[in-house]
DNA sequence: AGATAATAAAAGAACGTTCGTTTATTTTTG
DNA sequence: CAAAAATAAACGAACGTTCTTTTATTATCT
């Protein structure tokens, strides 16, 4: 009996995320991929059943990751400032300490892969925001709403300025604009602003 | 001489377009898209450069639509929440009647080829987001604000709102999202809340 | 302990297919 | 009939995947 090998595994794994980020799907050849990992396109097939095999665990991987890192000392019970604030911190950090893997989730989240995977997500992390959310609304901390519109404003802001700060050029005329957290904290100010009562 | 068929060079885009939205980039090869189309592979090389330059084409006859779209009706001398409100329905408007449009637009633009095509864009329709913006806070309609901010609180939402819409499973344990009229207006009076002075 | 059988990892070459694109030719029409 | 559109056929290259072979490692047996 031969072991794998672990460092084949995560260097095929980190080298096709690095493909995909820069050259997109179409630039994920399994021979480019193969050669870049420093392994032969045979043995990526040890470890993965095929191509589509390979991105969906990949992202099924990241995404465990980002999880994590989100409900990072978060807990349903904080009260709706406290918990947003933290989640705010939470995911910004990964996007701002992984900007690869970031504009990897981004890149599936927006392709016909991401219908495939909604089901096999977890859910229990989807729970947790609700419950959360509706401790703050029986507190009367939040305005009641439906989930989707307490979610959009809730955090679509926040991704929306990770998205220019990732962005090489800033608004046309604009200079490179980089978030930072007095940036961050204005923007969620407004947000508390909205989302809490009076 | 011969004069072009109009019909083909559409034909060509509009299935272009649909096989990149249901397929992914990968998706869109020139042969299938020729038989799609009902076309030789050749004709499409008349049109069109190559593969990049047809996808680069699409986006910008989309591109203009949708700015077109987004500014029907829309002044930068307008008062801030009238203007904030054309703007939501005119942008609403554009992503409920043409789902697929929205969606192949979402895709390049979180694909490696929006970083190619950011300058080549039109910076007209900026330039009237921001005079607005600047009439507004001039008129102390609109808190000041950074322009990456006021945008993200602004529409970073709606569109939010939207890929809510558009995706088959709502979250997790909810029902099918829908995005009607009231839910919008809803959602837009939380974003005026934020944006608005006191 | 040393030889060896067993087994899975890993590799390289090759599979048929499909890719993007071009060439040579025919068809259409001003 | 000239000229451009349109095509069928073909190009080499690259694709995803598999087949066959080799290599490395563990377990077993003497």
């Amino acid at each position: 009996m031969r072991l794998r090998d672990e460092n084949k595994e995560l260097a095929i794994r980190e080298k096709a995320l690095g493909m995909i980020v820069e050259e997109g799907f179409d630039g994920l050849s399994m021979h480019k991929l193969a050669k870049a990992a420093g392994v032969s396109p045979a043995t990526i097939y040890i470890y993965f059943k095929d191509r589509d095999d390979l991105i969906m665990q990949i992202f099924e991987t990241e995404n465990t990751r980002m999880t994590e890192i989100t409900l990072d000392g978060f807990s349903p019970e904080m009260h709706f400032e406290e918990g947003l604030r933290i989640q705010w911190l939470n995911r910004a950090r990964y996007c701002l300490e992984n900007p690869e893997r970031m504009h990897f989730m981004e890149q599936i989240r927006y392709s016909p892969f991401h219908e495939r995977l909604q089901g096999s997500s977890k859910s229990t992390f989807i729970h947790a925001m609700r419950t959360w959310a509706q401790n703050a609304i029986a507190r009367g901390e939040l305005v009641p709403l439906p989930m989707e519109v307490y979610w959009s404003v809730a955090f679509a802001p926040l991704y929306q300025l990770v998205k220019f700060h990732m962005s090489r050029h800033g608004l046309p005329g604009s200079k490179k604009f980089t978030l930072d957290e007095p940036i961050m904290n204005q923007t969620l100010e407004l947000v508390i602003k909205a989302l809490t009562p009076q």
